[in-house]
DNA sequence: ACATTAAGTGATT
DNA sequence: AATCACTTAATGT
């Protein structure tokens, strides 16, 4: 396990010296599929990494009203958290494990005397927090600009794409709260894809073709 | 066999 | 695209 994060650090191209650091100061931390991370106004006191697996982050309203905002895999930081830190801010985002996931926590209290002492984390950071944003942007592209069927089919390709299975197992109504709009709509949209063959249709499961 | 939950569909706004 | 009202299908007890 150790042996995995350390490779991964490095591939990010932090410097062996870092590498140690995270080990030593870091927990292993697992998440079983369905599990919240954290809910918005909660305070966050360690930075995710994300050593295998997925995570859903969203933002949430009040009401229980949810958008799904980007997906962090192996390999990626939630840099968001690191905002966290750095102000008196508690989190504006919820995180649920998408799959089981591995996570290595690092206690933030590191973060800003790495930030000087380590180039390379820095650039870390940096990076990261610009794929995310790349990211966001993406989703917010799709909300603005695409009709719902479109959102309907990039939300199965990223489905597809980071679970690395052609198979879904959701529900229309957890599609339909996803994606913020009614179980009826994500139906009727599901059965037009099935018709044009794109995908196929199953109780609690949809396959990507 | 019955109850519950998921999914399909027409009509209306 | 959302909501209602209803039907049909799958699954659990």
């Amino acid at each position: 396990m150790v042996d995995q994060i350390a490779s991964l650090l490095q591939q990010n191209g932090l410097e062996e010296a870092l590498v140690v650091e995270i080990i030593q100061s870091g927990r292993l931390f697992k998440v079983k599929e369905g599990m919240p991370l954290i809910s918005p106004g909660a305070a966050a006191s360690e930075m995710p990494l994300v050593i295998s697996g997925t995570l859903r982050i969203m933002r949430e309203d009040e009401q229980g009203n949810e958008i799904f905002l980007y997906y962090l895999e192996g390999g990626e930081a939630c840099a968001m958290s690191i905002s966290c830190c750095l102000g008196p801010q508690v989190s504006q985002f919820k995180a649920v494990a998408e799959a089981d996931s591995n996570l290595w926590m690092v206690p933030m209290v590191h973060i800003e005397e790495w930030m000087s002492k380590y180039p390379s984390f820095r650039k870390f950071v940096i990076d990261s927090y610009q794929a995310r944003f790349d990211e966001l942007m993406y989703t917010i592209d799709s909300i603005a600009f695409m009709n719902m069927d479109e959102r309907l089919m990039k939300y199965l390709l990223d489905k597809k794409q980071s679970s690395g299975s052609f198979v879904i197992n959701k529900t229309h109504e957890q599609i339909a709260t996803e994606l913020n709009t009614s179980r009826v709509v994500v139906s009727r949209l599901l059965k037009k894809l099935e018709r044009e063959d794109r995908i196929e249709l199953h109780r609690n499961r949809i396959e990507v073709l």
